[in-house]
RNA sequence: GUGAUUGUAGCUCAGUUGGUUAGAGCGCCGGAUUGUGAUUCCGGAGGUCGCCGGUUCGAGACCGGUCUUUCACCCCA
């Protein structure tokens, strides 16, 4: 048969791995950084905890385990008579594969209550899988990697969020725009235009602004059921570039005033407590362009106060061309433990997409160099002698830590050094007879092609 | 889920209005060079033309279906 992989999976070929393995690093270093935690959860979860979180299409997209044995037996007979696949379903399926890693911790926060300490920081890099339409930077299996705090609603944590995911980019070399803003703001929005009962369908329409323009924008907002009034204020309102000009507008929303004031208040306590060197940055007090965005929208249902969304900076040089969506994002969650029984246990956290963040760092060529290379010695020997020589050699290397490998057979050298080329190895140990005999073994330098004699406490 | 798009050697791709034995570059293997890779020269191997069906004397090419790729929607990392 003909070996494939499912659409929207891949192979990792070792070079992907280890570069993969560069951004998880850096990012894992950053989540540490800050105080979070390493948790894990199953890959399946029960498919009631997924069902119902993402909005009607989420559901669409999770992909459901069927269920082992005759589970046509147990179906639900009327449903399958009638060909009914979404009533057919809780019958022949109770597992599902899960979609975030949101939603799978806010059910381990609640069941792990008694033995967590909050406000509880945590951080998991794991793999999500979705049902949807593979494009480029859009997979069906991908990681994510996320930070989340629960059990607090202190500004502190939108504070210090935002300089978690400055400091990763910043790390990575990678000059990124942070756009932040407030559901508060939109809800107010929402209430000032008289939308207050559609607000998810206003925030969906103003979050395409930038994509396809005002005109397009009000023609959406329009069909999804905005009157001349309300279209007018919401131009005016995006047309506001700055908090301090937004602010007005929202003078008889007491939701709205919230949000500003949150939001504010987040802006102040990361200028004023910058830790950059002087003369870094924006003058925002991050290392990356930090903008409110009020047309910033992002689609998962929970959030409730301040949202994220990091996208590449395309005014940044070198970074021009770069055509990718988010990089990552996240939000403020007021109450998503309550669905699992728990009240009063509010949350805010991020998400990198390390899979796009890869495919970016590939198309700048911004991976470090040694990224792709592991081993720092390639050990040949020239015949059949000397190889137990060479083994005891690798063995003695290995046990000092040194990475190193042994071609397994007396060959041609010739065909050695190529196999020394393709493994990557800085460094070739050259093995005969009279090396074997002195211990002063030839060293190749791949990348110059010298070569030098060294004794073995020199390797 | 809707509408497009792609698939030929390990990789990137040619392949004329349907016509003999499907090609190139790179890579791979062997040799020039039995102690020197990445550069040079010579030779060689490698194909179910995504898959299934149809039209035809004849299909890589035309038609239908299906899978996959990419793209625009929807939504999203």
């Amino acid at each position: 048969m003909k070996p494939s992989i499912p659409k929207g999976t891949r192979d990792f070929l070792p070079s992907e791995v280890r570069r993969r393995d560069y951004i998880f690093s850096v990012i894992k270093k950053h989540f540490r950084r800050f105080g979070y935690q390493p948790i894990e959860t199953p890959v399946m979860e029960n498919l009631a905890t997924l069902t119902g979180k993402y909005g009607e299409e989420g559901d669409k997209l999770l992909f459901k385990v069927l269920n082992n044995g005759n589970f046509l037996g147990k179906a639900d007979a009327d449903a399958l008579a009638a060909k009914d696949s979404d009533k057919v379903l809780a019958s022949i399926s109770k597992r599902g594969l899960r979609y975030d890693l949101t939603v799978p911790f806010a059910r381990y926060v609640v069941m792990h209550q008694n033995d967590l300490a909050f406000p509880f920081k945590r951080y998991a890099i794991m793999p999500v899988w979705r049902a949807d339409r593979p494009q480029k930077g859009r997979y069906q299996e991908f990681y994510q990697c996320d930070a989340d705090v629960v059990g607090s609603d202190s500004l502190f944590y939108e504070a210090e969020l935002t300089q978690l995911l400055d400091g990763v980019f910043h790390e990575l070399g990678l000059k990124a725009v942070i756009r932040l803003n407030n559901r508060k703001i939109l809800a107010g929005l929402a209430e000032i235009a008289g939308m207050a009962d559609n607000m998810m369908d206003m925030t969906i329409a103003i979050d395409k602004l930038d994509k396809i323009g005002w005109d397009k924008v009000a023609e959406d907002l329009t069909s999804r059921g905005a009157n001349a009034g309300a279209l007018q204020v919401i131009k005016q309102f995006l047309d506001a570039k700055s908090l301090d000009s937004v602010a007005p507008l929202l003078a008889d929303s007491e939701i709205g005033k919230e949000g500003i004031a949150e939001l504010q208040e987040v802006f102040d306590l990361i200028k004023q407590s910058s830790p950059l060197p002087r003369g870094e940055g924006f003058g925002e007090g991050v290392y990356n362009r930090l903008e409110f965005d009020v047309t910033l929208a992002r689609g998962l249902n929970y959030y409730t106060g301040a949202i994220w969304e990091v996208a590449v900076d395309t005014d940044a040089p070198g970074q021009e061309n770069i055509k990718m969506g988010s990089i990552a994002g996240g939000g403020r969650y007021a109450d998503l433990t309550s669905i699992f029984g728990m009240k009063d246990m509010p949350g805010v956290g991020v998400s990198f997409g390390a899979e796009r963040i890869y495919d970016v760092l590939e198309e700048l060529d911004a991976f470090p160099a040694d990224a792709s290379e592991d081993l720092q010695y390639l050990i040949v020997c020239l015949d059949k002698e000397t190889l137990n020589h060479g083994f005891g050699l690798v063995s003695r290397l290995r046990a000092r830590g040194v990475h190193a490998d042994l071609y397994p057979k007396a060959g041609k050298l010739q065909k050695m050094l190529k196999y020394a080329d393709q493994r990557n190895a800085p460094k070739v140990v050259i093995i005969g007879s009279r090396e074997a005999e002195s211990g002063e073994y030839s060293v190749k330098t791949m990348g110059t092609g010298e070569q030098e004699t060294l004794r073995e406490e020199k390797l």
